[in-house]
DNA sequence: CATGAATGAGATTTCATTCAT
DNA sequence: CATGAATGAAATCTCATTCAT
């Protein structure tokens, strides 16, 4: 019963950023709380005074990193208008933000499954609002004539996946830097629609 | 008690199957074996007549899958010369496979972390000579001068990214068939690098 | 993973037995599974070899021994007609039964409200059924005009609590023995009512 | 962060209350501080201000009710002298006081075994100096000949749990209002001794 | 080759209680 | 006198695995 330090926020923020790293090298059935405790040096049953429970960490963890992205996403495309430059601009973020956050976007791209279907609707739906961006900038692409796009859903989640598959390999200080790795995943991107 | 009627390979192949679609719906930490002895209709420990562990059961339906992979792009490829053409039927060989082979295709992504190390080891090397099949033809295609591109490794992988998506979404009976698809990947795999 | 002994039915009776006991002395909330494993003989989670949940055993342990006490009631006034002598009867036979059965009587008595609300409609019934037993006697003998009651209700739940609390103190080996005090008891009664 | 207006007799007759309340409805185990804290609308950590430990609280509130029990018993005899007097004022103090003080009642007779050795050993002395009231009318009774009795300790438990059963089903606003039911239940109890 | 009962470890979560602020 | 964060123990329950029958 001793309690000695008790500092709450940044215990808190401790919790987010190691739960963030060990769901993302272990997967959420694989990450025990007491793993997640010993990280952040407490007792396991002292997580609750900051979680509701483990599910809920999953579920802030990805939805806090879904409304970021998107929120960057539409500040990287302010005031760009052409459908080229958009989708240039946008595929360009995307590596980037894949790159700096890998641990969130490959959380919040393979645990989906074990979120709560109520959990689950809401991130969906939020996935669903950042897809609409590149499936908008196609969509005037082809409108305006500057794309030649078969069909523009399916476009839209091959470009995602080529956009989003540097997540699995990139590591920083490899052979390219990030700079480069997302110049040469601009130029495929806009060769391939155009 | 043994139910009347006991057929081994029966029983393992049972195994195989529900154990891959429990795999793939719930991911190997989630899949518990009562789960999947229910569903092949035995006891729990039943299993442990036809496997050897739950990680063996994932490696044989992960290494299983890989091998017919490479058997498959490899028959798909004999007798195709060109990088043009090579590139053309490995793009739809891989969009094909991956629509029928949703299940193995998914589980053999996502639960690699769930291998034990010398599991994975020998699962990486089998990706590595998949992924080496698109190696080879984008550095042929480069040497020949029929494709422009910028680093052969990224092209690849962000073409494997671009080529696998269609895992996520696609699902029989929908807008599109089979073919329509796997034309539209190819299509968008081939203009990309030329 | 040592696995001597394994017989099954006496180990599901040990646990009906032990944990009878143990929820007597203890009541359910601080009767703990690992308690109850231990009195038993094995290991916690064997315990789910044979229960379900812990509510479970509650339940199973209640409702058994109310369908036991019901069908004892009715073999005990079986062929008895007059009300007087059916009185005599069933005061008899409870405080025999509450004797006999002073755990069980207790447990049923004072664990109600541990039990799940579906649980406890069906044991509410089934106490229902019992209580109906004397009160069907009581109107009866009011009908014939050999007992005087002011109301057959409250009656009924008097006589009740005047008939059961001898759980709460009798213990076989003291100053009197079971028939003196079940004598002493169905005198009571009659002349409460008559 | 202290709430204003912090005074502290309110809080802890508000923690009694509740207390007394909790109890009653999901007994001791099953009554956990923070429950309580939520009750009274404190942090759970603020209770120890107020109370030494769980178990004090219950012995606190358990005590309190008995020896009001006995107090207001001996008032309610107070100057009455005759055995069958007595008893007629003893069991109609009784039956109001338990459907006056239900919760209470029901506490002190549902929790004894919650109470550690020491404290349990106090209350049930306690219960000991109540039950002599009883006791001792009917010992009156019987040397003076106004009641026919077998065994002077057997009958008075007895009508005690004929007088306290009550507890268990009476509601205010129901078929009979409480003098009715104390009527109905000093008569049974003045009937079956004489 | 199937069963059913066992193990031991571990999962998430709750709890009474403490104490610096 | 209240809060919020901590502790350490314990709760119920699940799991992969074993093995006598």
């Amino acid at each position: 019963m001793r309690t000695i330090g008790s500092n709450g926020p940044q215990t808190l923020a401790a919790i987010r950023t190691k739960g963030l790293e060990l769901l993302a090298r272990h997967g959420y059935e694989a990450m025990s709380l007491r793993m997640l405790a010993q990280a952040v040096g407490i007792q396991p049953g002292s997580l609750y005074n900051h979680i509701d429970t483990k599910q809920g960490l999953l579920f802030d963890v990805v939805e806090g990193h879904l409304r970021e992205l998107i929120a960057a996403c539409d500040a990287a495309l302010d005031g760009v208008t052409g459908a080229r430059a958009r989708l240039e601009r946008f595929a360009a973020f995307h590596v980037e933000h894949h790159i700096t956050r890998q641990e969130a976007v490959f959380v919040g791209n393979s645990e989906l499954r074990a979120l709560t279907p109520g959990n689950h609707a809401i991130v969906a739906a939020l996935r669903g609002e950042y897809e609409a961006r590149l499936i908008d900038i196609l969509r005037q692409g082809a409108d305006e004539g500057s794309f030649r796009i078969g069909d523009v859903s399916v476009t839209a989640y091959a470009l995602l996946g080529l956009l989003t598959g540097v997540v699995t390999w990139f590591r920083p200080g490899g052979r390219l830097d990030s700079a480069a790795v997302v110049a040469l995943h601009v130029d495929l991107a806009l060769r391939s629609v155009t």
